[in-house]
DNA sequence: CGGGCTTACGGTGTGCGTAAATATC
DNA sequence: GATATTTACGCACACCGTAAGCCCG
């Protein structure tokens, strides 16, 4: 699983369209669907359903949640990193 | 932040030695090195005090509670994959 | 017949390993 | 002097974009 897979499906999980959803993440549609592609592949099964209209699949409604913690925390981590990070003198808050 | 960067954080956390936390993922040494100065680039400091001996920086300490989180997620996000995935006909627990 | 998702193909960046250099004990 | 970490170099893989194909509305 890659950090780039998460924020890709959450990305789509939250626009429901392939092309929105890779204009937020500022990749081509062709790209998103490869990496989804990848994910799904890694999950073992379909995370979207396309056919009719995209739709989440039971899978994608199971794993969301602990990717979109993935996302948070990576986040946190980063804004923390911000903070204690000894560039110049790092005035506690 | 990179998925196996966070894995290799941790690793190196847990052991404060380079050559059995790259040997535990399964990397070189010198390839875990890379991985950790990219980390540390991205973070904006040092995460490890190599000087007197391997320790955590303040900024290690930091923010290993929310790569450890990322890496527990992930981990359940597989778990739970592989019970809802639509192998088989998946018979709830 | 138009919009959107997928497949095919090629370029580029980087993660990895081996080998050599440096530092520490 | 030996062990451990870092730097140098080269390779392979995968992400990304453009172009073409396919399907649905």
């Amino acid at each position: 699983m890659q950090m780039h897979q998460v924020r890709y499906f959450l990305a789509l999980c939250d626009e429901l369209n392939f092309t929105r959803a890779a204009r937020r993440c500022g990749i081509s549609q062709p790209s998103l669907t490869q990496a989804i592609r990848a994910l799904e592949r890694e999950l073992g099964g379909a995370l979207f359903q396309r056919e009719p209209s995209i739709a989440l699949t039971r899978l994608a409604r199971a794993v969301r949640p602990y990717l979109d913690k993935i996302a948070r925390n990576a986040d946190h981590a980063r804004e923390v990193a911000r903070t204690v990070t000894p560039r110049r003198r790092a005035r506690g808050k």
